[in-house]
RNA sequence: GGCUGAAUAGCUCAGUCGGUUAGAGCGACGGCUUCAUAAGCCGUAGGUCACAGGUUCAAGUCCAGUUUCAGCCA
């Protein structure tokens, strides 16, 4: 393979979660830099793996009652179902509990005691006795000791403040609660402060970094002496042990980015290659795709482990900013905080692909996203420009194909196609935005032509024409070509722009290929336009963003505790047809055992009318209902949906199912006669269930 | 608190090395069109480029200050 040879790594998402939006505003950039890359014939290889070492695995596995193995293959699922649906296309997905990140572990240890970087001390920590562990901050609760609010996390408080746990008032173990002991225990340190020189010439003369971070790390980090980096941690540890220090492993962020030479490893053995071949080859341009939480180790101990081993170091650490949904971090309360699956459940991943893409600047600025600017984003420029394109004028080349030759087009095809190396700086630099802008513009320029030729006129000259018995052949035959040659520079319009955006919608690019039965195999075909190709029936591209579709999102991601709901295994994409609902539901309530209709014909399930409803007050979830089974009839009964329904009054007049036969019970508001029928999970979702018009009071369901 | 960055049209953003009358898209308004899954085209309005200074023949752009906002502090 010719062309650059090009490494390309997004961070290690952690094997303790599930994907959220925030997370793939990385694994977008990078999955766009890579098939820009490829497209333009270069060797890119783009790497990552799960990131699975480290106590909160251990922790997460406890809870759910199973090996930590089996904890992180299962979470390995479901993060590869989900990158594969928003088209993120890794050469290798390892993991760093693998036999090749090891043998690196192992490989750059021995390179970091050679230069003399390792250190033992003895540090002093806070240990849960009856888990038997030291534990990080994150599991450390107690008392804030500048503002004494309670129940506070190890490093920091809701007030501001900032902290080492040992600062806590009475700190206690999120984990079982126990008071922690201090203890001590020794550690291993990195002294990358004895890397100084070797950092602060990197940083200022390898060009790796945006001004923005060198800057930062001149003034946040090399200002000072830098700080031993605390590596090892002793057993119980989910890890990899240090070979000359028993009984102690190395800290989950050492092995983290040493995946992503396993991962490469990995790869390298399916295809005849080693690591080396890469890591090793002076050819080789290594790019890291990070945010910017994990700058430092990526910028200060990565470029020293790797330094000290005679790796490759970085070309560039791309690194971006967080993502914000309305201007403000995501919140579980108002439904912004969205996992990958919740968007894919409502909305097609081309949008957000798009969207995101259209804010990338290369910069370290955090990217916000707005919903309602997604929908007009893409309603206007994808849905209005650019494949309304192939949609106006694609049925009126159906039948002929592509003309024999191009036709003048008034150069607009190769004023596009001289936009070819603006775009692609654009894309290089992660510029995104301002490649879209750019071929956006040959988008209106391509409307204008097609309003110009009005290809829609001179089909009903045809006609006209083919019904005139007394017109030429010579006329029908010149009009024919009039419009074949109209619709022909508009597909090549929307073809190049199509081709210019097969990086960000690779979904796009395919559905054109189809459209023109012809491939698109590289960056330089914008410069060829395309003739005598037949052109299929046109099917739509890309429909409009649904309004219902991101209100139904949001609403899902209010449910979504994804610590929780997403322990469950992986939810699946596939039986949903066409509605694309959720797997959840099944997965949080499966199906009952099998009955015999006897014993379903027990149950008198009845149609009752709500007559009265009204808040109990003194209750905490209950309402309670007067139903009309018609005529004279009625009961009373104490439904537990005050949260979803805080306005009862509406239910009045209502039709709804009810267990009529069901035992009376006396509750302290009263006596209930039964059971009104509803769906979902509790709480503010509980959904009553109606039977279609026709049905009255009384009526029995069978 | 320290450090860093940002501030341009109602919104999202371009604006190169300082150089003519500061641009685009969306939104608003008016018209045209009705091929296109309500898409498209033409036009209008909308700006003291955060504030007050300095350098310069010339400042949105460079410099120091002020205000506001954001982020970071292993």
């Amino acid at each position: 393979m010719s062309g650059r040879k090009i490494l390309v790594t997004s961070a290690l998402p952690y094997a303790n979660g599930a994907i959220h939006i925030g997370h793939l505003v990385e694994y977008i950039q990078t999955d766009v830099w890579v098939r820009f890359q490829k497209l333009r014939g270069e060797n890119c290889r783009y790497f990552c793996a799960d990131d699975t070492h480290g106590a909160a695995i251990t922790i997460s596995a406890k809870k759910k009652g199973v090996s930590e193995e089996e904890f992180i293959a299962e979470v390995r699922e479901q993060h590869l179902a989900d990158f594969s649906d928003f088209g993120i296309q890794f050469d290798n997905y390892g993991s760093t509990n693998s036999p090749e990140t090891r043998h690196y572990c192992e490989e750059f240890w021995k390179a970091l005691r050679k230069a003399d970087l390792v250190v033992e001390r003895e540090i002093e920590q806070l240990y849960d006795p009856t888990e038997g562990r030291f534990l990080a901050d994150r599991f450390i609760k107690g008392t804030c000791p500048k503002c004494g609010k309670p129940d506070q996390y190890g490093d920091s408080c809701e007030c501001g403040a900032v902290y080492a746990p040992t600062d806590l008032i009475n700190p206690r173990s999120a984990l079982s609660g126990a008071t922690l002991e201090l203890r001590k225990s020794r550690h291993l340190f990195v002294e990358i402060e004895k890397a100084r020189d070797f950092l602060v010439h990197w940083i200022d003369a390898s060009d790796a970094l945006q001004p923005e971070v060198a800057n930062y790390l001149k003034g946040q980090f090399l200002s000072n002496d830098l700080f031993p980096w605390d590596i090892s941690r002793p057993a119980p540890y989910f890890g990899f042990e240090i070979p000359d220090f028993p009984g102690n492993y190395w800290y989950v962020w050492y092995d983290a980015p040493i995946g992503y030479v396993g991962s490469c490893a990995q790869w390298c053995k399916e295809h005849g290659q080693t690591a080396e071949d890469w890591w090793l080859d002076k050819n080789t341009d290594i790019h890291h795709f990070i945010g910017k939480d994990i700058t430092y180790f990526h910028t200060l101990f990565w470029p020293t482990t790797l330094n000290a081993a005679g790796f490759n170091l970085p070309k560039k650490v791309h690194i971006h900013g967080f993502l914000t949904v309305d201007g403000e971090k995501m919140s579980k309360s108002k439904g912004t905080f969205i996992l990958a699956r919740s968007y894919l459940n409502h909305l097609d991943p081309s949008y957000l692909r798009y969207f995101f893409s259209s804010k990338t600047t290369g910069r370290v600025d955090d990217l916000d996203l707005n919903l309602e600017e997604l929908e007009l984003k893409v309603n206007a420029d994808l849905v209005g420009v650019v494949v309304n394109l192939a949609s106006r004028t694609a049925k009126f080349a159906h039948e002929t194909g592509l003309s024999a030759e191009y036709p003048d087009d008034g150069g607009l095809f190769q004023e596009a196609a001289s936009k070819s190396e603006e775009i692609a700086a654009a894309y290089e630099v992660c510029d995104y935005g301002k490649a879209i802008r750019t071929i956006l513009e040959c988008g209106y320029r391509a409307n204008q032509y097609v309003e110009k030729m009005a290809p829609w006129t001179i089909k009903k000259e045809l006609t006209k024409l083919q019904k005139d018995a007394n017109a030429s052949p010579e006329a029908i035959e010149a009009t024919r070509r009039r419009l074949q040659d109209a619709a022909t520079v508009g597909l090549n319009l929307f073809r190049q722009i199509a081709i210019y955006l097969a990086p960000i919608l690779p979904d796009l690019a395919q559905k054109t290929e189809a459209l023109l039965n012809t491939k698109i195999n590289d960056w330089n075909d914008v410069q060829t336009p395309l003739v005598g190709a037949p052109v299929s029936e046109y099917v739509h591209m890309m429909a409009r963003v649904s309004r219902d579709g991101i209100n139904a999102m949001i609403e899902e991601s209010k449910d979504t505790l994804p610590s929780e709901n997403n322990e469950q295994g992986t939810t699946d994409g596939q039986g949903a047809g066409q509605w694309n609902d959720s797997a959840q539901p099944l997965l949080d309530e499966p199906l009952a055992d099998t009955i015999t209709i006897d014993d379903f014909m027990k149950v008198d399930l009845r149609v009752g009318r709500i007559i009265e409803a009204e808040q109990v007050k003194e209750a905490r979830k209950l309402l309670r209902l007067k139903l009309s089974l018609g005529g004279t009839e009625t009961r009373q009964v104490f439904a537990g949906i005050k949260a979803a329904y805080p306005e009862p009054e509406k239910l009045i007049g209502r039709l709804v199912v009810f267990v009529a036969n069901l035992q009376p019970r006396q509750m302290k508001f009263g006596l209930s006669e039964g059971m009104i029928v509803a769906a979902g999970p509790g709480g503010p979702d509980v959904f009553v269930t109606s039977p279609d018009e026709g049905a009255v009071p009384g009526m029995r369901l069978h």
